[in-house]
DNA sequence: AAAAAAG
């Protein structure tokens, strides 16, 4: 790999740092379109140039055989002559980046460090890697280090113990967990330390002096909405520092052409909406011939939105490689069918992983349900924020329609109030946002778009205006707030148009200590049957803190047999004061080795 | 059923 790399740069030596030609002008009399992009190389050029010796007179100046361009931002590093040189520190764009890197309460992230050990997990699959337990390097590459402690990461969550050492080890990953689990570091550290350590990928002569550059991710992460992708790609960033990766992302929605230009500033690590990117793999824009690196983020998410065919197209309709020949990590809350069998697809011998739900068991949200009417919603939700003492509240609705009706009537009644929906273009919906998290609007009405894996610190109340039909979006919801191990509270207004939900409802409420209100065990009677009952999809009715399994185990698969009573689950940890921690066995496969999650999860 | 996402 080295080797091959090597042979590229060298094909190009460009002399030093005060000439250097950015690659797109080479062999070519074409002038930037911007100039200012020009001259804000040069004013880099000798920031750049000051890493090690000379500069980089002896290679061909771009980031190797990566996909960049000439032009790349402050804090981006290079790969020269099979080597890792970041560039140097560059204080202002920490501050952009990590904010008060000196300040130890800075948190970025809002995950309660302390107290993600009791998260359950299980992990099945041939040889399963021994977790991790700090972040430390090896195995982690050390600039990647740095980046995780700039961004206050102290300790690596369960997703992510498991996460480092099986890309480490070559391995695909299926993993069940829910955001707040640490996911995204549970793919971005490791695909991002094995890309520090291995560097971009040679690509072909022909693409680099074609008229229209191509973008040769070498990672590509696909999200759901464009909200979830935009987080992520935040993350990117800070990991990515000072790095020779460069984070793209694309999203449909906001104008193609300027997504374009930025591939052509350079596109190693590509995090997009599907949409989108099949729009751009048509435009022959990019080309995912080089990637070593597919994720699949929130793939259940994904399906329910009708993805499926746009991302069998990206994985298996266009230039990517084949399964052996990448590594390939799928995220999901839930393992349907579905996504069964795009595991089976995408995958190849992967590790599957099962997070246990955290949260639901989560004491740091109160939660209250109330019996109120369609027609007396509005007047108990003003009641409801009247009696707010200040903090972001977080409004969920079912419908489009009712979002924007509600914010006005909210707006009417001088509240400081915004809305996010899919009907919104994507503009407002970065502004409504943007301006909830700053607190300008303190009130944000949304719909089931704002529901899963958006981080909005200090959101003090979530209400769920209109009930959603499955617990696990409830769930979800009201984990927007009681992040970072603080106290948070979630109201719902429930009536009778909520039944299917009762059961499940009742189920979480006991488990998180909370109060049931008498009518909702009244309602839960009335409707003895016909309802969803509970969460989980498997039916695994001994252990549904779990939803989740490796459905390999069952029958007489390759490992199914093998693992002693491996189709019949222990009885519930959650109830059970089972011994031993989740980590502490380090037996990483053992089915029956999970600590209770006694209430200490976090979100 | 609604929402999301490519226009």
């Amino acid at each position: 790999m080295a080797d091959l790399s090597n042979q590229v740069e060298n094909l190009n030596i460009d002399g030093n740092a005060s000439s250097y030609v950015p690659p797109h002008l080479r062999n070519s009399s074409r002038r930037p379109r911007n100039d200012g992009e020009g001259s804000s190389f040069n004013n880099k050029g000798s920031f750049f140039g000051r890493g090690r010796g000379g500069g980089f007179s002896s290679n061909r100046g771009g980031r190797g055989g990566g996909s960049g361009g000439g032009f790349r931002p402050a804090g981006t590093g290079r790969w020269i002559n099979g080597k890792h040189v970041p560039t140097e520190r560059n204080e202002k764009l920490e501050l952009q980046l990590f904010g008060a890197t000196g300040d130890p309460n800075f948190q970025s992230s809002g995950i309660n460090f302390d107290n993600y050990d009791d998260i359950p997990v299980e992990a099945s699959g041939e040889n399963v890697p021994e977790p991790v337990t700090e972040f430390t390097s090896p195995p982690l590459d050390e600039l990647l280090l740095e980046n995780i402690k700039f961004a206050h990461f102290v300790k690596p969550t369960p997703v992510q113990k498991y996460s480092i050492p099986i890309v480490a080890n070559k391995r695909d990953l299926m993993a069940c967990a829910q955001t707040g689990s640490g996911k995204t570091g549970g793919f971005l550290f490791p695909v991002l330390s094995e890309s520090f350590f291995t560097g971009p990928s040679e690509i072909p002569e022909a693409a680099r002096s074609s008229y229209m550059r191509k973008a040769f991710p070498t990672a590509v992460v696909l999200a759901p909405t464009r909200e979830l992708a935009t987080q992520i790609f935040d993350e990117a960033k800070k990991f990515t520092y000072r790095s020779w990766v460069r984070p793209t992302v694309v999203y449909g929605g906001s104008d193609v052409g300027s997504q374009m230009r930025d591939l052509d500033r350079g596109c190693d690590l590509l995090v997009a909406t599907p949409g989108r990117l099949n729009d751009l793999l048509e435009r022959g824009k990019i080309s995912l011939a080089k990637v070593k690196y597919l994720v699949l983020d929130e793939a259940d998410r994904m399906l329910d939105m009708g993805f499926e065919p746009q991302i069998r197209n990206i994985v298996e309709g266009c230039d990517m490689p084949g399964v052996d020949q990448r590594q390939t990590l799928m995220f999901s809350a839930t393992f349907p069918v579905d996504i069964q069998h795009l595991a089976r697809d995408f995958l190849s011998d992967y590790i599957f992983l099962s997070v246990g739900r955290v949260g639901s068991t989560s004491e740091n949200i109160t939660q209250r349900v109330l019996y109120v009417e369609d027609e007396d919603k509005k007047s108990a939700l003003l009641d409801l924020l009247s009696a707010s003492s200040g903090g972001l509240t977080l409004i969920f609705v079912e419908t489009k329609r009712m979002a924007d009706q509600l914010t006005d009537f909210l707006i009417m009644q001088n509240f400081r109030a915004t809305a996010i929906h899919g009907d919104r273009t994507q503009s407002e919906r970065e502004r409504a946002l943007g301006s909830f998290k700053t607190g300008k609007a303190d009130l944000l009405v949304a719909t089931a778009v704002a529901a899963r894996g958006l981080d909005i610190p200090n959101v003090t109340h979530v209400i769920n205006y209109d009930l959603p039909g499955d617990v696990d979006d409830y769930v979800h919801r009201i984990g927007r707030t009681g992040r970072a191990g603080n106290t948070g509270l979630a109201t719902a207004f429930l009536n009778r148009g909520n039944k299917n939900v009762v059961k499940g409802l009742i189920e979480i409420l006991s488990e998180a200590n909370q109060e049931v209100p008498s009518f909702l065990n009244d309602l839960s009677r009335e409707s003895a049957f016909g309802s969803r009952g509970g969460r989980g999809g498997g039916g695994f009715s001994n252990n549904r803190s779990f939803g989740t399994r490796d459905y390999r185990k069952q029958g007489t698969g390759s490992f199914g047999a093998s693992r002693g009573g491996g189709g019949s689950l222990g009885g519930s940890f959650r109830g059970g004061g089972n011994s031993g921690s989740s980590w502490g066995g380090g037996r990483s496969s053992n089915w029956d080795s999970f600590g209770s999650a006694g209430g200490n999860s976090w979100w």
